[in-house]
RNA sequence: CGGGGCGUAGCGCAGCCCGGUAGCGCAUCUGCUUUGGGAGCAGAGGGUCGCAGGUUCAAAUCCUGUCGCCCCGACCA
């Protein structure tokens, strides 16, 4: 049905690229793995802005700027945090141009003193700051989010997954008790599971990495992951309790009520543009695009019939109606009058985007005060009196809503096994996939060995679900509980 | 960095093996007819064939080099 959408079923990394094409949602740039997000996946980062500002404000943060450009010697403050980025870091070593025959160069006299790191995240450059802002105990905490860009030098990028330079928010937040952050910790990962499942209806699981997989530079890293429909798995935001790790590293100390001087207790916590990839590939189809509507740029469509101008007349003063109606209730609706194209066309078109619902109306419908409206996800199409339809519009975007998760969920399940012996769990990889609950010894050596063998990494330790002691599927050493399995992005 | 693929009109591709005036589909423009699931007909515009050398009377095609991008792996949100 859908042009230019290869089927999942046939490849599905190809389908994942049609169908961030044929929505609009972004393209290559020149440089390699970066990219243009066009205005239709740009929007739909607006609007997952828009949310998440919300809950940090709600939550008590503020926003800030810090630099785009890190001081070099920052970086090395953290013995960690430095392992873990130094792959992947630009480095700004020149500051001129200067003409030459062979168009412009790098003026070597502009070399300049102290290199500058294009931020792949910020924890050094705020510490830094932080440092200046903090003396007493009435100082904290210190809530502070920032909207940023950060380039993290990857090998192999995939558009919105991962790019090289990418959108996302990151918070950094100072305590005066380890409680109090480690409450902070789990309070933000709280916020992005809430986000992930009411705004995206993606469902989540949270939980706990394991040492090999945590943030360079933290104590714990707090995580929601999601599965995708080709059975891997998506981090899809991360929550970081730094204890007092960067704090030490860049002296961060305050006086406490009992006079004494005391390092600050840390948090960081980050979701990015990659949200857009895991919201494509959760409810989308080979017919293109599904969007939640909370987050869809444009709720409803409206799609006038007319084979002449009196016809055109008569349905677009009775699209109007409804569209004014629509909207006057909060909806982000869209009246799509353009005469150049053709319904069917329209049809197809605001399908492969992922409008939610499409309404439309001809002459049939003028006369007999109807509406056709179709609903993106389940394709269904019904013939409704428009006042029922208007007065029911808020109710079935709710609905539809409610459906993504709901099946977004089922899938989930349906895709969640519970193995015992490492045999099955590799049977159960390569044939099926999706996420694994299994016992693990805890210890990084087995954790590698799977990863080796199998592709498969632990996602986390679960926070929600416990399966009771048991012993481990490799080395049948005892574990607390199972872990979470998954091949993933 | 390994493996694979691709650079020819805005997009997608054929042509290359076997050298001989650069083509097709979509899109674009004009006109008429159309409009309830991607319209039809007629006409039109648009390309130094990634770049640089070489072979040849003649190169998109053969040879050498080079650049870039995509996909699959190793690293990562």
């Amino acid at each position: 049905m859908a042009k230019n959408i290869t089927p999942r079923s046939k490849d599905y990394s190809q389908w994942y690229l049609d169908v961030v094409r044929e929505a609009k949602m972004a393209e290559h740039s020149p440089v390699r793995g970066c990219m243009v997000i066009k205005p239709t996946g740009y929007a739909i980062w607006e609007f997952m802005q828009g949310a998440l500002d919300r809950m940090f404000k709600e939550t008590g943060h503020q926003n800030a700027y810090f630099p785009l450009f890190i001081p070099k010697s920052f970086l090395s403050k953290e013995a960690q945090h430095v392992e873990g980025f130094a792959k992947e870091c630009a480095v700004v070593t020149h500051s001129r141009l200067i003409n030459s025959e062979n168009g412009v160069e790098v003026d070597p006299a502009s070399k300049l003193e102290e290199e500058l790191i294009v931020r792949p995240t910020s924890e050094t450059i705020i510490w830094d700051t932080y440092r200046g802002w903090i003396q007493s105990y009435r100082d904290l905490p210190i809530l502070i989010n920032q909207w940023a860009n950060v380039v993290r030098w990857e090998m192999r990028t995939r558009l919105f997954l991962r790019t090289m330079e990418f959108l996302w928010q990151e918070g950094h937040t100072a305590h005066a008790t380890e409680q109090e952050a480690v409450e902070e910790t789990e309070r933000m990962l709280n916020v992005y599971r809430t986000f992930a499942e009411e705004y995206m209806a993606m469902p989540v699981i949270t939980g706990l990495k394991t040492e090999s997989e945590r943030f360079a530079g933290a104590v714990e890293t707090y995580c929601i992951e999601a599965l995708m429909q080709d059975g891997k798995a998506l981090q899809a935001g991360t929550s970081h309790f730094l204890g007092q790790n960067f704090a030490k590293a860049f002296d961060v100390t305050f006086q406490d009520r009992d006079g004494e001087l005391k390092h600050v207790w840390a948090t960081s916590w980050g979701a990015s543009t990659r949200l857009i990839g895991g919201l494509l590939m959760t409810h989308s189809d080979d017919n293109g695009l599904v969007l939640p509507p909370k987050l869809a740029p444009t709720q409803i469509v409206i799609v006038p019939i007319w084979r002449n101008d009196d016809e055109q007349a008569l349905v677009l003063d009775y699209a109007r109606a409804i569209y004014r109606e629509l909207a006057d209730k909060g909806i982000r609706v869209k009246l799509d009058d353009r005469d150049q194209y053709k319904p069917g066309w329209k049809f197809a078109q605001h399908e492969v985007e992922g409008v939610p619902l499409r309404v439309a109306v001809g002459p049939r419908d003028v006369e007999n005060g109807n509406v056709e409206a179709a609903r993106r996800d389940t394709l269904e199409k019904q013939i409704m009196n428009r006042d029922e339809f208007v007065q029911s519009a808020v109710t079935v975007l709710d609905r539809i809503q409610a459906d993504l998760l709901a099946r977004a969920r089922k899938f989930v399940d349906d895709s969640t096994r519970h193995v015992d012996t490492y045999e099955e769990f590799r049977q159960v990889i390569d044939d099926k996939g999706g996420f694994i609950y299994a016992h693990w010894d805890g210890t990084a050596e087995t954790e590698a060995r799977i990863k080796e063998e199998t592709k498969a990494t632990i996602r986390c330790i679960p926070l929600e679900y416990d399966s009771g002691a048991g012993s481990c599927m490799v080395t049948g050493k005892p574990s607390a509980k199972k872990v979470l399995f998954a091949r993933s992005y």
